[in-house]
DNA sequence: CGAATCGTTCTCTCAGAGCGAACAGTGATG
DNA sequence: CATCACTGTTCGCTCTGAGAGAACGATTCG
């Protein structure tokens, strides 16, 4: 009995709220009874909670159909510019985007995945553009790997374990062994590569870097079709590039406090 | 006593927790005892909505200090990109930003605002650059302006009314009727023009695009600095431009279902 | 070494979240 | 054109769990 009365010490609202918005987010647009079926919550209660959703902008209802509204660009937008590690990086990432004339992006960590925060030349040679905010398993690509690179084994054994090292394309790392030693050699030469790992036919390069202050730890890549990349290009060229980036940046951040 | 014990109809653990992150927001990095005397509300309560956002990504905590998560910028971004209307914007504004070597941005209406959704080439021309998801009083620029042209007379003073028109640069439109003129005038032409109404020295031209299906309205604007825009270019070159990027983007959107 | 912070945990209580039924539109169907 | 089967929305009741406040460790500061 006592297991059972006692509340578990989140909000509940809370969590039905999320579980409503990331509802809709899955499916793009719904309406009042299928969400109410899909969260096996009543009508009523649903329909109070997206009331009040729409009465502070986070969704929109159009003849009681209901999408997410622009609050949410609004918030994670001003995020990613409000913040000191992820402006630092902006600068940096414009320059190294005319400098390479490739797709070039900055990935952070969340947790188990990596999250694209900003993304330059997206449109150049890519077959779709990758979308801001995209999140996907960290061991996936090289931004991630090189992440994964920067942490301590026990949380690499920690997201293998907690992920199981997730397949997306053949050329993915799915092994624990293969990815620990892919790590090695990331670790000995300061940047990590990937080619195809995540999407089909595309390389890519990337090198980490930490924030200082917040626990905060990302990754810069430089992207493109696999066939405009040879060895030369990425072990010379494009490696001290991104590795050129990560050491400025680390300088700025240590020594300019803004 | 009837008013006071009935509840409004809104779920307040949800606004709640919306002031709560819309304080750290503002806050950037905040802790409980701090967020419990801004929000006027007891630490315990703020400390188990906290704990509930962090639980589903929404929030991140180092050291007792809570930062907003990327969860925000993932279902922003997701938006952004699963949208419809967004989605057939976007590779007509890469083209446009190709062809006039400009700023090019996509803004949509949230009500009484504006908000940047697509930016592209923000990084020539201007100080500093435009964050995505920014929002702004709607008649402060030429995409706002453009967006109200072309919504119904009693709407516009509806916004009139409710914001009063506030300024931002010496430029900006502060009176009603000087709005209004301005409004016919976009009518007439079919495109909006703003200098410095919104930031010193930065020129704008926009028209408006509407969605058929959902009642989103939103507008494409060619923006840089006024010193590199003579009238010409304006009113023949840019004008051109983002009318026959709109007029395409109708038709692509009337008869293409993808 | 207290004093004054902080974040976190506990317990207790009554506001209000959630349920189910009733109601109001809307569109298809026989 | 009435009926039916759907919607979204509103209402009133009930019992859960959101929120207040006190107590508790951990830090930091004079």
């Amino acid at each position: 009995m006592s297991t059972e009365t006692r509340s578990d010490g989140y909000v509940k609202s809370d969590q039905t709220v999320f579980a409503i918005i990331e509802a809709i987010h899955r499916a793009e647009e719904i309406g009042v009874t299928e969400l109410a079926t899909t969260l096996d919550m009543s009508k009523s209660a649903v329909h109070k909670h997206l009331k009040t959703l729409e009465k502070h902008g986070y969704v929109v209802n159009k003849d009681g159909r209901y999408r997410l509204g622009l609050k949410l660009l609004t918030l994670g937008g001003h995020l990613r510019d409000q913040d000191k590690f992820c402006r630092a990086v902006r600068s940096v990432i414009d320059e190294l985007a005319d400098e390479s004339d490739q797709m070039v992006s900055f990935i952070l960590r969340d947790d188990v995945h990596g999250v694209f925060v900003f993304i330059e030349n997206d449109r150049y040679g890519l077959r779709k553009p990758v979308p801001l905010g995209n999140r996907y398993p960290i061991h996936q690509n090289a931004a991630g790997k090189a992440i994964l690179a920067n942490l301590p084994d026990e949380t690499i054994d920690r997201i293998i374990a907690e992920t199981g090292l997730p397949g997306e394309t053949e050329n993915t790392i799915t092994e624990a062994d293969e990815l620990r030693s892919d790590i090695e050699l990331i670790r000995d030469q300061g940047y990590a590569t990937s080619t195809g790992e995540r999407l089909e036919g595309i390389q890519s390069i990337a090198a980490a870097i930490e924030s200082p202050d917040t626990d905060q730890i990302g990754a810069i890549s430089i992207t493109g079709p696999a066939e405009h990349f040879t060895q030369e290009h990425v072990h010379t060229g494009y490696a001290e590039m991104v590795m050129e980036a990560t050491n400025e940046l680390e300088l700025r951040m240590r020594y300019a406090l803004e």
